[in-house]
DNA sequence: ATTTGTCAATTAAACGTTTGTTTAATTCAA
DNA sequence: TTGAATTAAACAAACGTTTAATTGACAAAT
């Protein structure tokens, strides 16, 4: 792939991501690149098709992360949950436009085909997660659960608090113009300790004991 | 409110909440709510003003459950936390246009009104569920976990499922135009079990056991 | 070594739509 | 008869896309 057809995927991506794909038009994109606006046709041949192309772009360089943890047989089903954590959430933070982009294209109407891409990239990765689990649940550290709801649960926690960054300032207690790494770390580490006690208590075998005391 | 300006309120939100708020011009509004394009700016003044209206409309709607809720002393926090659960699943489901819009746009630019207001919003419910919490804390049958994070659990684990129903439908093994009751139906009864499952795991303080056996 | 040919890269300009909004005239009920 | 409700038409601006002309680099031919 050119440079510049790249440059222009990452500086539309981040374009997307802020402002939503209807509310960026191709001469933002293009100006925001340093290129002519023709380009942008000329490269990907329609809006709508850069989106696409970006999709791709960005599925090719997360794939195989979640099949190499799942294969990894020196670490324990617990051991992988934790990995699993910290990986979807520096992931998702490390890409936030991206992962914005994703979330508002599969609720808009949009194309077929890119609805059809992003539900197949979220298969794939419940199928990996899916795995994780049942092993656990095999070697008796897992108790049964909801394990596609589990994962929605993960993901929807991270997404909560990604899609408004003034609301999760107010939630870490720091300013709404801090640093954008600053934001980052602070939201990485309370996400990954909220996540980890709340999966360790939802998947432990030993909690599967009586009746509430109410 | 007229009755013709509600009306125009519900269609659009219906519209927005499926093509987004930039993907819905305001001649599709009015023509979905059977209304002269000029009604619009008429009623409302702008299609941004539209959706202030619409966000006002909705907030008002639903002002006080939650107060409710908190302030009745015949139901313990276990049972507050089934009827808070029980509460935001169907609350969600049966406002999924409202709900994507204030998805859609908490990411999205916009203007800074709307985004407080949306703020303002959610901060007024999380203090709500954080009393419900704390209270059961103070009567030792929760343990100490991280308030907010756990209410974004909650909203986004239910978001997860409604931004795309065709995601949804595989997971809960529909046909994808299967009717709306059935759906929201089977959606419902999943979330709130798989919840209530995760939230008892997660609170109950007889779960604050020592370290995983791995 | 210089010229020529070729094709991709790049450009400014224009295309026809669609957008949100406004205008000015008309209808309607009180 | 007064004022709100409603209409068709028009507005300028922004949209995604296309066109046709120009540039630039590099291989082939002289």
């Amino acid at each position: 792939m050119s440079d510049k057809r790249e440059h222009i995927l990452i500086v539309a991506e981040r374009l997307f991501g802020e402002r939503g794909f209807d509310g960026t038009s191709v001469r933002d994109i293009a100006q925001s690149a340093g290129v002519n606006l023709a380009m942008i046709s000329y490269y990907f041949g329609s809006k709508e098709k850069l989106l696409e192309a970006m999709i791709q772009f960005r599925s090719e360089y997360t794939y195989g992360i979640l099949e190499e943890l799942n294969k990894d047989q020196s670490l324990s089903p617990w051991d992988k949950i934790d990995r699993l954590v910290e990986f979807y959430v520096d992931r998702i933070l490390n890409n936030l436009p991206f992962h914005n982009i994703m979330y508002q294209e599969a609720t808009a109407f949009r194309s077929e085909e890119i609805k059809e891409k992003i539900i197949a990239l979220k298969m794939r990765n419940l199928e990996q997660i899916n795995k994780i689990i049942t092993d656990g649940q095999e070697k008796k550290l897992f108790r049964r659960v909801d394990i596609p709801m589990t994962v929605g649960t993960i993901m929807g926690t991270i997404s909560a608090y990604t899609q408004s960054r003034v609301y999760s300032c107010n939630i870490l207690a720091i300013r709404e113009d801090a640093d954008d790494n600053v934001f980052r770390e602070k939201l990485s580490k309370r996400l990954k300790a909220h996540l980890k006690h709340l999966l360790r208590a939802h998947l432990d075998i030993r909690n599967d004991t009586g009746p509430i005391e109410s």
